[in-house]
Order: C-alpha cells, then structure tokens, then sequence
DNA sequence: TTCTGGTGTATTGTATACCACAGTGAAAGC
DNA sequence: GCTTTCACTGTGGTATACAATACACCAGAA
C-alpha cells in the first residue's frame, strides 16, 4: 500500500509535462559555505612561510563575508575540530602549525593508509584502472627529464591520490585527505631536494609494476616504504618545522 | 620582564593565606565540556538497538543543561565533523547509524592503523611493556576458560588499545578512538557469535610473541589479519545494519 | 469520504546585544 | 626615571530575540 502510493507520487512529479523543476538544493547552509570558504582559504595559503598571518579574526570575518558571527562561529568549531585551527579562549583564533613531530605522524598515518589502499587495490582495481596509472606515471617521466619539479610535484601528489582512489575505500580517500592539507606544502619543498624527485619516480614505476602484477604484499611495502621514506627525510632534513 | 611579571602575579595568587584556589582550568568553556558530555552520552548507548532515540533536540538539551543554546550548536558543530550525529538544516540533529559498509571501512582503516602500530611497536616498544601485554592476555586466558564473554570483551578492547599505545604515535590512537566508538557496540555483539571468542585469544597470543620476536613484517600481517577477519565476519554474518 | 489548501506550532538558522577576560598603554606615585 | 596600577579596548563566550521553514492538523469543497 504505502509503496504504491510512493510510487504514484514519484510518476506524478515526474510525469508533468513542462515546468520541470529540480529539486533546489536544501544545503544551502552558511555555515557549511563559510566552513568550505575558510577551509579552502587556509589550505591555499603557505601556513609554513615566516610572515604568515596565523590570525583569524571572528569580526573581521563577519564584516568581509557581510553575515553575522554565529554561523561563523560554527564553521570555525568544525575547522577546530579538523585541526585546522585552534581557538584559544579569549584570545583568538590561530592557524595550527603543525610541529615536527605531528607532520612525522601524519606522515606515518599516510603511509599505513596508502599502504592499505595499495592492498585493497591489487584485489579490487580493474586493469584498466592500473593501466591509466601508468598512462599518467609516463607523462610524468617525460617531463622529469625536463626537472619540472614543480608541475612534477602536483602529478606527483595526483598520483597517491590515484592509488588511494584505487583501494576502493571512500573512509581512506577522506582520511587521507584531511591529513594531505597538512602535508602539501611539506611535500612540495622537500620534493626538491636532493633526488628526491628522481628516486620518487623509481618508486612509483615499481609501485606501478607491483599493482600490475596484483602482489599485494610487494605493493603495500613498497608504498609504506615510500612514504616512510619522506618522513625519514623530513626527520633528518626539516628544520623550519616546530 | 613579562615572564617576572607573570610569577609575580602567581605567586600573588597563591599566596593568599587560607582560601587556597586551585588554578581554574582555563580551558573551562562550555562548549568543550558539552561537547564531552554529548560524545560520552552518545557512545555509551547502544545505538544500533532498535528503539533507540535517533534525535537530539537543542532545546532540551539547553533546558537540561541549563544553558543557551549557542555553545549546544557549537558542540554539535564539532560532533558532525567527527561524524557521531548528522545534522539536517531545519530538520534536526541526529545520531549517525553507520551502514554495514561504513562499518566495513572503518575497520578496514582500523586495520591498517593497528597494523602499523604493532609494527613501529616492533621497534620502539620496551621489552616491559610488551611483558605486561602478555601479563594482560594471561588474565584473559584464565577468564577465557570460564566463558566470560562480556569480561573478555572489554578486555579484547584493551589489548587492541594496548598495541595501538605500544606503536608510540600518538595521531595513531587518536584516530582509532575516533573509529572505536563506532566499533564498540558491533565488536560487542560479534565476539559471543560462533567461536569468536577462542580464535581471538589465538590470534592475541600470536601477536603478542611476534611482538616479542621484534619481527615487524609478521606482527603487522597477523594484526591486519585479525581485523579484517572481524570485517569478513561482519560481512557474512551481521544483518542489523543498512 | 477524500483531497487540497491554509494555518499554527515546533524547531532550526541567523543576528545581535552583552559579558568576562586579556592585553596594552598611559598616568600616577615612589 | 622607573615601577605599578588602573582603565580602556579588543577579543571570544554566552544569551536571547527574531526569521524561516517543516510538519501536523484542521476545515472546506469536490
């Protein structure tokens, strides 16, 4: 009964000639376009250069976005909550800079996830996705002969978020993203040093081949390895970092 | 100058004879405290049992707690982004039910976390500490025999905390506690179905000696096992959720 | 009897006013 | 001239008022 009328409803709505509305969208919140406002802005911005402004101000907020402070207040909770910000009692609202030591940790959560999605993605990914893995993998050899790191850096960043894709699980994807806003500008500047770039390329051709041949074991080392790598570097390399 | 400053004004304060004040935890913020309060509400009851109340109402809970309900929103503000209630603009705030899949992946994320755990474990662990892990389990054995499920439920938890604390990366835990409130109801249910229970004590016991022997590629493969082994059960066997 | 339209109520979203506290600077006293 | 104190300003914290909307209920007409 209650499913037929449903039913009836449903070809009612959407057997209507003319006049076909789509549904507006309800999200329509403020608080949730500040939230991807801000989000967006402090993730663009270099948090790491000396001269940043760490600063957030609730009122000057309020006036640049022209609303009140309440749904600003909100968005600001959920930033804190996501350790994007910290928010001192009366006294301000700061942008979190993360010291050494929970970058390395980031970085060791990134690892075991990415790890994970390598496994998962030998037993789920298609050949097809794998392939276009490699696809990418190739532009990017050509362009390192050129030592275009910096459009390197963003193929480089494309291609763990490929793996991550791979694994099939939208709970790492998401997890992982939070900890990549952190770790951009961090991977950004130490992709440039040494041979870094080079050995990154190595190790994705490898990473690639171990997907291909679906041997999880190998994939997860190898991708875990890779990170932890990054990390050891930062461990020995990184001093602009708390 | 300013750090003088500062212990004069301390010592001013405590000083003072009789009415000794102990320092006011300045992190005394409301919305902090109600959001404690909430997640601790929320995690502690079952909410996957049928009849439980999905919904949470501002205004109650601000006449409970005797309070406004501004530092309310922002608390529930911060549980969304943790993802423990869902929250519908001009509908209602309500308690997230996770669906199998959810479920699914987040033990798969908890997998991978663990793992890596028990495998930096290997490394930095002290020998004490991995003694008192088996001084632990031997409790469990014996409580084990008895078929106190429920004991060695809370006890299954501990020792899973117990690794993740071992593997010394403190991002690692926090994010496991996040995943364990989601866990702990369907951990609850699943360990007195079939035998659960002894096959679990197996796999603790092996984990704990691959622990001992530092072997790092084995403890990581025997935890990430023991997990996902939860997750193929849930997969198989448990219906009550979407 | 049933469907449609409206109205009333309950609940969330937003704005704003006020409060408590910290930090700073100036003024007064030593 | 230096130190100390006090008031002022600016900040986030909280409370509350108002606006908007969803939902339920009811009345009237077909």
């Amino acid at each position: 009964m209650e499913r037929e009328a449903e039913s009836i409803t449903e070809t009612e709505a959407t057997g209507s000639p003319g006049l076909v509305v789509q549904p507006i969208d309800a999200n329509f919140s403020l608080k949730d376009r500040i939230y991807d406002s801000l989000k967006q802005a402090i993730t663009s911005m270099n948090i790491y250069a000396e001269d940043a402004e760490l600063r957030l101000d609730e009122r000057k907020l309020s006036e640049q976005l022209e609303i009140s402070r309440t749904p600003i207040r909100e968005a600001l909770a959920r930033l804190e909550q996501e350790g994007l910000v910290h928010i001192v009692p009366r006294k301000g609202v700061f942008i979190v800079r993360k010291t050494k030591r929970e970058v390395l940790e980031m970085i060791t959560v990134w690892a075991a996830l990415e790890s994970m999605a390598a496994r998962l993605a030998t037993e789920v990914a298609s050949d097809q996705d794998i392939a276009e893995l490699r696809t990418m993998f190739a532009d990017v050899e050509s362009e390192e002969a050129k030592a275009a790191i910096d459009e390197y850096s963003s193929k480089n960043i494309r291609f763990h978020q490929a793996i991550l894709k791979l694994g099939g699980c939208k709970l790492i994807q998401d997890m992982s993203d939070n900890l990549f806003i952190h770790m951009r500008s961090i991977r950004a500047r130490t992709i440039s040093e040494g041979d870094r770039a080079k050995r990154s390329v190595i190790d994705h051709m490898n990473i690639i081949e171990a997907l291909e041949h679906r041997d999880a074991e190998l994939a997860e080392r190898l991708v875990r390895e890779h990170s932890m790598n990054l990390a050891r570097h930062i461990e020995q390399h990184v001093d602009y970092l708390d």
